[in-house]
DNA sequence: TAAAAAACCCCACAGATGTGCGGTTTACTA
DNA sequence: TAGTAAACCGCACATCTGTGGGGTTTTTTA
């Protein structure tokens, strides 16, 4: 017996869900929640296995529950609901403890399926969102050898990469030995290539694609 | 149709994928190969668009053959093929640039989905799998992330990020609905709390910490 | 309930930045 | 050998940033 908990606050999908866990044999219901605040006041007195739980939240959003939730109890598998598929709430996501990912619109089945997976220490997920971790993963995981390298010179990144320092013009030139105008010159080359129009951009874009 | 190429030394099993391919509507087998070196040799003129790559192979292992054949062909979407699920050899075959994962013992009709899977962005694994490859992700990337979080307050957040996406004080100010003074503010505040004095520096030091 | 934290607002100004021009030298390669 | 790319250097100028002050109001928490 799988025992399952769920924090949605549209009532009409958390009955529904509810109906359907009770329903199935091998499943069963032991809390449905409509906010997170409520959700955790009860977590230590209830024997759930599985929460689903939905992303957008009124209150502390789901993201956050996820990470105090993991606080309390460490095992408990967690499976984000949500609407949307965009790679930066994925991460959080995963970050902050979820063990897995489901769009709204699966299939009942599939659903059922899923809670049993995390369930055994599995970690159920559409493709698609899949390949969106591993896209993030790649991207900060390995040391990729791809395009966004030759995009910068060498000098080019010397640079940037002390900007990221906190150096200001002046000193980075002392420290490459070359004039503050030089300097300037490679960082307008810089915001060229990487079509951004600031240090903070042009930083943040090169650490995220893994250049710097 | 989905063309598919085929990289595995043992020629039962080969065989095998080949004729299971190319008895199936939809998909075909334009080649296979019992080497890496054979592969990339071929790869530009072949029209492939998902790649079953073995992962013991003599010769080029089939992870150095991802990397080489993503080089050659970065679109190209390449499953692991492989008797084991360890940790390192998922993390390293990811690396490389394989978009998903199968075991051998993957049963034919599970085997076609995933091609198909691939052929449409998604990344193909078993749930286990995928799980490992989450723990990796948030040993290495979400380590720091906690504590780090608590640093700073959600609207200095907004701030920062907003300043990483190349906005100028006026333009967050605008974004915010707060004056511009406000965000000068909360800037002083975050270069206090991450102690530093730049732009560039905040930015970088907050995505390297995942607090943006 | 009082203190702390967060969010809000304002002023002034030196110094840093972004962008527009203009160049040279060196190394590689077609 | 001509052409290209990288790295180097210079000037002008409007605008933006960083830092020093001075505050209020609301929310959270001890």
């Amino acid at each position: 017996m799988i025992n399952v908990a769920i924090v949605e606050d549209n009532v009409t999908i958390r009955e529904g869900l509810a109906a359907l866990i009770n329903g199935t044999s091998g499943y069963s219901c032991v809390g449905s929640f409509s906010d997170c605040e409520s959700f955790l006041s009860k977590l230590n007195v209830l024997s759930s296995d599985v929460v689903l739980m939905d992303i957008g939240l009124p209150g502390m959003s789901g993201i956050d529950g996820i990470s105090k939730a993991k606080k309390m109890k460490p095992d408990l598998n967690i499976l984000m609901l949500t609407v949307y598929e965009d790679n930066q709430t994925v991460f959080k996501a995963l970050c902050a403890g979820a063990c897995g990912y489901l769009v709204k619109k699966t299939p009942p089945a599939r659903l059922l399926e899923a809670i049993k997976d995390a369930y055994d220490g599995g970690a159920p997920m559409s493709s698609l969102i899949a390949r969106q971790v591993i896209d993030i993963f790649k991207q900060t995981q390995g040391k990729h050898n791809e395009e966004a390298d030759i995009e910068l010179s060498s000098r080019e990144k010397e640079v940037l990469t002390s900007l990221s320092d906190g150096n200001n013009y002046q000193e980075i030139a002392d420290r490459l030995y070359i004039s503050v105008d030089t300097v300037r010159h490679h960082i307008k080359n810089i915001y060229r290539k990487l079509h951004v129009h600031s240090q903070s951009e042009a930083v943040a874009k090169a650490i995220r694609k893994g250049i710097i």
